[in-house]
Parts: structure tokens; sequence; C-alpha cells
DNA sequence: TTCAAATTAGAATGGACACTCAAATACTGA
DNA sequence: TCAGTATTTGAGTGTCCATTCTAATTTGAA
């Protein structure tokens, strides 16, 4: 695995990896085959393994990529209302089609595979956890426990919709995150 | 494929469909392999190929019974209250476990298949279509598609809190599942 | 008890898959 | 231009999978 060091190799990196995100998205991990993201991409196999010690490598980065997008650092600022945060996911679903429709799909099919599923764990726990830190902010009454339920809540709710949105992609996204969002606003 | 006509085969075949069960509700729909159905009913892949005409059709099998027990038919009556069919929902995830399991995994691993998909979302369909007939009980001041698309919101919420328990067996989809119905139900 | 049909055993087949490799070609710094 | 390394090629390897087949065994009705 010679370090790429030329222009080739690089274009040849970016092609593997958009094809092999967009086989993700729109045919699951089992569809996505060395065969099938070497054909999208327009090359062969050996230049594949040029690039990548082995498909779950490229796997693991566009995996990578698509955690980095579903919360951009505007939300390390800790000032988010809860109206951001999920107005946030929302723009990534719609905006980064692609990538959000990769982050459902190996949260949930891939949760088998231990290397995946400590990663997209590990990073739910943090959007948990951002959302309660926003809900404690508009709501200082609740205690950081009952604000984590409720935000444990929230972000499977959301999840769902995401989810319904992989199968139908007619499926009006900022409209039921809203309702949602609304709804536990009235409550708290 | 002799018609079963013994006692020996129809107890084969049971012990195939729970192999198939358990392994799609524990390993998902990759880890279901005829060599592990084989080796988890106790029997040679002779024998699976003398009941099934193919893996699918066995999977096929346990799909039926999972959308099955989804909604018990009570809730044709057409008297149930969104309360009541958010808490057989519940019961339903609580009680049987393994078929749960096999729901939501087929639902969205399998989402590629278009047998399985059709099927599941025939189901879904009219899932939504109850939730929104219980709505409008409640609530007659809501059209019929105000009521509709309210339903596809709580639906896919749900579906968001049952897959988050597939993932940890300990979320308590109960209590969330109660937030969703009282969020929803204090704003209409 | 007997016999035809049901059931099981278990090796074998063919295809798809991830991955390897040696040879050919393209690139770029000197 | 040229040498040396990066990159590409495409056939090849071994493994795992679903499925098939034939021979053996078991069943139960008569």
């Amino acid at each position: 695995m010679p370090p790429m060091r030329y222009k080739a190799g690089i274009e040849t990196r970016d092609k593997i990896l958009a094809a092999t995100r967009l086989l993700i998205a729109t045919d699951g991990l089992e569809g996505t085959t060395i065969k099938a993201i070497c054909n999208e991409a327009g090359i062969l196999p050996g230049s594949f393994y040029n690039l990548f010690d082995s498909k779950e490598q490229a796997i693991l980065s566009v995996v990578r990529q698509a955690i980095d997008a579903v919360d951009p650092d505007l939300a390390h600022r800790g000032t988010d209302t809860l109206a951001d945060l999920v107005e946030a996911y929302v723009r990534f679903m719609e905006e980064d089609d692609n990538l959000a429709s990769v982050y459902i799909r190996i949260a949930f099919s891939g949760a088998n595979n231990s290397d995946l599923r400590g990663r997209v764990l590990r990073h739910h726990q943090g959007r948990v956890g951002r959302f309660a830190a926003a809900m404690q902010r508009s709501a200082p009454e609740l205690t950081t426990e009952q604000a984590e339920r409720r935000a444990e809540t929230l972000v499977s709710a959301l999840n769902g919709i995401a989810l319904h949105r992989v199968l139908d992609p007619d499926f009006d996204v900022a409209w039921h995150a809203r309702v949602l969002l609304e709804d536990a606003a009235a409550v708290t």
C-alpha cells in the first residue's frame, strides 16, 4: 500500500469513497460489494486494494464522514436551543442526503459489527447529552436525569423519522420533526 | 418437497422456524445462514430443503408471524383509543421479544428485498390508518389528512423507540412510548 | 409385519465474495 | 529524457454460501 504521492491516487481514493457512500445509501451494506464499488468508481479491484487495506476500512471512512456531518461543530458552543439542534438534524438530512442515509443505515443495519457499533453508540451518547443540555437550559426545573431521559425519547423518535425517510424519500422530515419538537416543548 | 404427513416433519418445521426467528432477532438477516439455522435447529441442510423450497421462504414465514403479532385483531373493533394502540405495541415488544426484533430488523434491514419490502410497507399503511382513526375519534376537529399525518409522526417515532430497544435491550420502551403518547395528546 | 412414502444424512456443486499478485503502464522529480 | 516509484490491470485464490442429490433410515397405514 504505497502512500498516495500522485494526484491520480488521491482522485481514485475520492472516487472510491464517493462510490461507497452512494452504494451504502441506496443499496445498504449488503449491496456494497467490492465489485459494485469498483464498478461505480470505474476502477478495478487491484486499484481498490492499492489504496485501502480492506472493504471494512473504506466503509469505516464513509461512516466517519457521516458521523462528523450529523451535527456540525456549531453545536459545541453550548448555547443551542432544542430547536436549533433539531433544525440542524433536519438540514443535514435534507442537504446531505446520501450521508444521512449512510448514518441511519449503519446505525441499525451494521449494528452487529463491533467496530461500527462502538463508534455509532458513542456518538449517540454525545448527541443525547447535547439535547439534554439544551432542554435543561430552557427548562431549568428538570433534573439532569429527567432531561437525559426525555432527550433520549426525542432523539430516538427523530431517528425513527429519519429512518422512515430512508425507505420513503418523499417523507417530509422537516414537518414531522417539527411536530415532535413542538409536542415535546408544549409539555416541558 | 413432500407434504409433511408425519409428526416428525411438523416438529422439524417448527424447529426450523424457531431457529430462524431467534437468529434474525439476535444476529440480523446477514447472520441468518442455512448452516446457522440448521445448527440451531439440530438438523442438516437436507432436512431443511425437504421442508422449505428456499431460505427466503422460511424467512417470509417468520416475517408473517411477526407482522401478525404486531397488532392483534383486537384493534379491528375500531373502538380503540390511541392509548390502547400504543399500549398494545408496547406489550408486543415486551412480551414477544424475538418477534418484535424480527419485525423491526426486517422493516429496515430487509428494505431492499422487494417481497419483504412490499409486505412491510402494506402493513405499515394499515397501522398508520388505525392510529389516525383513533386520533380522529378523540379529536373530531382534525381532518382525515391531518390525522393521517400526525399518526405517521407517532408511528415513526414509536418505531424509532422500538429500534433503539433492538440495540439496547435495557431501553425502557414503555416509558418512552408513554412520553410520546402524552406529548402528542397534550397538543391535539 | 410389510411396504411405499416421508424424512434424514451428508457429501457435492456452482456461484459470489473478499482479497492477492505479477506484470504493464503512467507519473513526476531530477 | 530517464529512472524509479505510484498506480492500474485483470486473472487467480480460497472461503463461504445456498442449494441439490443419492443413499440410508424411519414412519405409519393396511
